[in-house]
Order: structure tokens, then C-alpha cells, then sequence
DNA sequence: CATGAATGAGCATTCATTCAT
DNA sequence: AATGAATGAATGCTCATTCAT
């Protein structure tokens, strides 16, 4: 079967070597070559893995999203709106910290893929951010958050908080990825509910 | 002889051409001609206004920071720390939506700098960080922001959420930019207040 | 120790899936792969019936040749060296007509062979073009050929016409192809005997 | 002028270095860098004087194209198409004889070029033999030619011999150009003209 | 016999940079 | 100041062939 990419866990292999060149380098800058060495093969044999140097992004990126809906889809069910977006939050978080180069590459690189391969995974990207703007509504309904904060913008921003992480996070070093999960949940959840602020941002010029 | 870079006019041009170009397709993926090309020259030409193409991607994160620290400086002084806090926030979102291209750039490829080159940079960034987290302790001695708050994760936090920004924000699609820069300041001020969260984060596996 | 190539009914189909894949790709774009695909073999297992690609169209080339003198063989003997002439060049380019995709490789690809293998090749084409030569000279000395014709050049005249057949000639389109080797054979006779033009080439400049 | 290929003159030497590099070996085997070498250039620099290697078989054969049918244009007019065929052979044989590695690199390669690029090309070579076929129709109008002439297969088989020419000829060797072309357009006048053969073709088997 | 895996050799093309004019 | 020309260094990818299983 040609068509197969040859052997899956060795296809796992070339990919694991990929991505931590990929996350050394950034995809331009790192080489089919440098992938073959890490991967322990020449650069031809990569062929049997891959049909491209950009298939491997794709393959990486795509992985990756999966692996963190797979968490996600482990989260114990729960009535509150809240709790759900914190425990999301949480995971997010966490996972961001476990994956550190995959979540690297995917925020650096994903936009290298072609337009084509671009649209199924900003699809997921945008269901996924749509999945947690209802749930912010659906606290909205019931209360627990502030009518007036807009729903679409916090989620973005949370977001940005959450994928921050992989800029900053160096293992062994700081705060255990748990407690940081912890507080960003936290965070999250303090800056939904909080009251709006009543001071004015002041004479900014510009 | 071109140490000086030549006319100061022309080289602006050729670091707005390099800034066009660098947001378009990225650092790498931009070549020198096409920078040559958004600033009606010819390639070697270029080479009159800059020492190398790494040289422009330099000048621009560095301009971009300044701009941004110009700004902050022109910031009314205020005697809350957390008013001063909130009035950055405000600004350097509202900086981000403004410079979406200098701060893009900044971003996503100023890893691409040689190590030597991001020292500096580095140094900028993590003083700037360091500065904002002087403000959330000073809250902290103030009673305005709990005790138990880690400083300099929830700084990380809204850093994030600010700069996460130019990654979705489309002019004319959406939202103002000062009242996305307000939310955000409200979200950033309401996350460290905010009480802090009694709710486990619930059984997760792993 | 595959030095016997093989089962020779085996080595004949993939003899003739490479027939189909050099006529259609040419020697040179034609990869060992698509033989194989076109054999419904993987590549390594081409190896067992030949010993290299240019192995194959070696054996191609002499199997047409062989095939194309082997009907030559069939043909009555007459006693008129013209009515010889006749039959070979209809003969010809019937058979042309027939294995359209042999003779095209033939043409087309023979000079990709290492020089070593095109010796006995050019040697049998050689040697067919010195017997019809030798037809022409006897039916000069009979008189049925004007003796100021080259009877070397007129030879190469005709082949040339009953090779380029292969180019334009497309089954199902236009006429038949005995019709084609009546044509060619008549008109082959025709030059030949034909009463030299006293018609001056005129002042053509260069 | 970066679209310009550069100077004319350094382009033609690149075009004529190409055309002797892919006589040698065909257009396939012959590298880039071959042709650089014959050029006096480094492999980089060709890509001041083409886009592609493509685009230099491309202009070779519609360059060799063009020097023919200029050379054609040349030709007096003359009241007898048979006379008009007779000087156009000969000057295709002459410019075939005098072109051979143009020639034979337009018979040899041509098909390597993408079909689009075919297109234009096949479109010429219909209109030439078309115009030629013209002429036999006529000539058999005016019964110089024998009506049961089919003019379109003559005209091929016309084209088949002069073409031939090229794989055939070396310079110094035998007979002088002018007295090919010479014996040639004599072959194809007597071909057309000729008394069809009341021979039939024999008891041919297949 | 068949083939998955591996690879040395090679190739067209790109590009940042230099330099003579 | 501006640029046509030139190029060293890479780079992604192809492919005929070998070999262990």
C-alpha cells in the first residue's frame, strides 16, 4: 500500500522528530534534513512517511487539536455553565503546558500551511471558540455573568491568556503547570463575574 | 561607505515596505525583493537603507516597542495602582489594534532574530512585564487585589489576552477598538480583583 | 540469483507495461515505479525480471527490431529488386502502423541507451538500410531506376517517411492503415523511378 | 526590468549554449548546470536570461520554427504549385541539413514541453503541412498530380523524409547539403507525379 | 517471489548578498 | 544613489537501485 505512509508508528516517529524540529527551528527555518537526522534517517527515507514537508505540519496540527478535544470530551458533565468554562479553561491550560511544542507550532506555523489546508483547521478553531462564547451566554441567562460583558470578546481574550502560555512556560522553572491551570481558571472565571469597573480610563491622549 | 543607513525618509519607507511584506507572508517567507518591490527599488538598492534583511526585522520589533513604551510614558499619573494598571491595559490593546502589523510581526517572528539580537529585546520585554507586576503588588499591599493572586502569572494572563489580539481582529469587522481595549481593561481589572474562585476544579483525570 | 530474468511470461508483461509507459512518458520521464503500477508489481520486484530500466528498453528495441525483420523474412521473393522494394517498404510501414508504440520508443528513446548498447543496435538498423540500398542499385542496373539517383540517400528518403508515420498516425482516425502502406509504398516506387525534375530549385538566396 | 530576461545578446548565448547541451543529451538529461557550463555562467545566474529550463527548450523550438518559415517567406514566387512544393522542400531539407542541432532538438523534445506549451507549436506545424497540402491539391487541380493522390498522407510522407535528415547527417560526411536537398525535392516531385504503381502489393501474410 | 525500507546521487529552483558600473 | 549581473549556499523533492525479510 503506497499510499499509506508507510509503517504508523514509525510515521509517529518522523512526526515526533518534526515537531521538535519544527518547535527548535519554526517550520521555514528548519530543514527536511534536519527532520531525517532527528528522525535517525536520510533525507530521502522521510518520503515513506510523509508526502511532503508541509504534510507534517498539517499532521502535527491537526493532531494536536484532536489531542486537546480528546480531553476536553473527558470532562465530566456538569450543570453549571461556570464550572464548565472553568474546568475547559483549566484543561486548556494544562494541556498548552503539557504540549508546549506542539501548541508552539501550531500558534507560530499554522499559518505556513497552504490557504486549502488552512480552512478545515480554522474551522475547528472557530467552533471551538463558538463552543465557549454559548457557554458564557449560557451563564449570561443564568446570571452568573454580567449581561453587558460581551461574550465573543471575553472568550477571545481568555483564549489569548490560555495559548500565552506556551510563550513564557519553561518547565522546572516557576509555578507547577497545575497551579498555573489553577489560577488561570481562576482568572477566568473572577474576570467574567467581576463587577464592571466604574473608573473611566482616564484623559489617554490619542 | 553606507553606515548610515542613507536618507533617514527612504529607509522609513523601506521599514514600512519590510513591515507590509513581513506581516503579509512572514519573515521568512518575504524575500528581499519582494521588500524591494512594496518599496519601488531594486533589490541591491535596498542594501543602501539596511545592513541585512535580519537588520529591518529588528528595526521594526524595536520601533514597535518603542512606540508602545512612548505611549505609556504620555500615561497620566495616577495614585492607584490598579487605575495605573488598567489605563496600560487600555493602551496596549488599544496599541495592538492600531499597530496590528509592527505588533504581528513583533510576534510571530521575532524568534527569527539571531540569539545575540533578542537579548536586548528580551530584556525590553521582561522589563516591561516587570513593571506591570510591581503595579499588581502594590495593589496587593493595597488590598485591591487578593493576597493569594501570583503576581507575575496573572501579568503573563492579560499579557496574553492584549496581545493575543492581533491574531483575530479585522478593522471594520466587529467591535471599536477602544471598546475592545475597554473590555479588556474591565476583564484584566475584574480578573485580579476578582474572588477568588471556591469551586474545585473537579475530578479530572491526568 | 535472478540472473535468468525470470519467468519469461512474466517478463514479457512487464516488458510490455514498460512498451506502454515509455510510449506514453518517454524513456526518461517514465519512472521504474510507474512500470511496476503498470505491471502490477512494486518496484523492487521489476528487478526480478531485468536487470535495469535500460535493460528493458534494450529488450524493447532489439524485440522490435527482431519482430519488424522477422516479417521482412515471411515476405515471397520476387524477381523484380523493385517489387522487393515494394513489399519491404509496405511491409514497413505496416508494421509501423501496427506496433506504433514500439516504433516510437525506438525512435524516440534509442539514443538514450549508453553507447555500448547502441552499437549493435545501429549496426542491424545499418545493415537493413545497406540491403534496401542494394535493392535500389540492382534495379538502377536493370534500368528501372534512373542511374543518377543516390541510391544511399534515396533509401534514407524513403525510411524517413515510413518512420515519421508513427508521429502522426492515430488509430480510428483518417485511413486505413493498408491503405497507408499502398500509399507510401507507391509513392516510394514513384521516386524512384521517377524522371528527374529538369525543373532548375531556382534563385533561392542562402 | 526584472521581467525582461535580461540582455538580448547574453540571452541568445544562453539559448545557443541550452540548444548544444540539449542536442548532446536531450533535453531530460541534460542539467541546468550543464548548460551553465556551456554558457561560461554559474547554475544561479542562467535565471537572469529564463524563467525555467522549459522556457529555454521552449524558445528553441519556437525559434527554430521561426528561422524556417522566415527563410520560406523568402522564397520567389512561382506560377506552378509543384514548382512552389519543389523549392519549399528543398529549403526545409537545406535549413534541416544547416539547423541539425535545432531540429533535432524541436523533433526530439518537443513533446517534454507541457501541453499547454505544445499547443501554439502543434498549432504552426498543422498550419505548414496544411499549407503544403494545399499545394498538392492544387498542383492535382491543374493535373501535374495524379488525382488519386491522397495529399494530406503525401505531404507526411514528404515531411517524414526531410525530417529524417537530421538523424542521419553528419557534416563532412558524404554528400553536400545543397545536393540532399537537391535529390530530395527531385524524390518528392517524382513521388507525387509519379505513375501510380500498377504493381499489386502481393501475397502478403498479416 | 515479492516487497517494505532505505539511500546515494542528483536536480531545478530560490535567495540574500556582493560588486562593478 | 541605483542597479544589472553574478553567485555560494541551500532546499524540497525524485528516483533507480539494493537488501533483508
Amino acid at each position: 500500500m503506497p499510499e499509506s505512509n508507510g509503517n504508523a508508528a514509525r510515521r509517529n516517529q518522523v512526526l515526533d522528530a518534526a515537531l521538535k524540529v519544527f518547535a527548535a527551528y519554526g517550520y521555514q527555518r528548519a530543514s527536511v534534513n534536519d527532520i531525517a537526522e532527528k528522525a535517525g534517517l536520510r533525507k530521502p527515507s522521510l518520503y515513506h512517511y510523509m508526502q511532503s514537508k508541509e504534510d507534517l505540519l498539517e499532521a502535527i496540527v491537526t493532531r494536536s487539536h484532536k489531542r486537546l478535544t480528546d480531553q476536553l470530551k473527558e470532562l465530566p458533565a456538569v450543570d453549571s455553565a461556570m464550572l464548565m468554562l472553568r474546568q475547559i479553561v483549566y484543561t486548556h491550560v494544562l494541556f498548552n503546558l503539557q504540549y508546549g511544542d506542539e501548541v508552539s507550532v501550531f500558534q507560530a506555523d499554522f499559518r505556513m500551511l497552504s490557504p486549502e489546508r488552512q480552512v478545515p483547521i480554522r474551522k475547528m478553531l472557530n467552533e471551538y471558540d463558538r463552543s465557549l462564547q454559548v457557554l458564557v451566554e449560557e451563564a449570561q441567562r443564568r446570571n452568573e455573568v454580567p449581561a453587558d460583558v460581551d461574550a465573543k470578546l471575553s472568550v477571545l481574550w481568555i483564549m489569548g491568556g490560555a495559548n500565552h502560555v506556551v510563550r513564557w512556560y519553561r518547565p522546572k522553572l516557576g509555578s507547577k503547570p497545575e497551579d498555573i491551570a489553577h489560577q488561570f481558571a481562576d482568572l477566568s472565571v473572577a474576570a467574567l463575574r467581576g463587577c464592571v469597573s466604574d473608573v473611566p480610563v482616564g484623559s489617554r491622549a490619542r
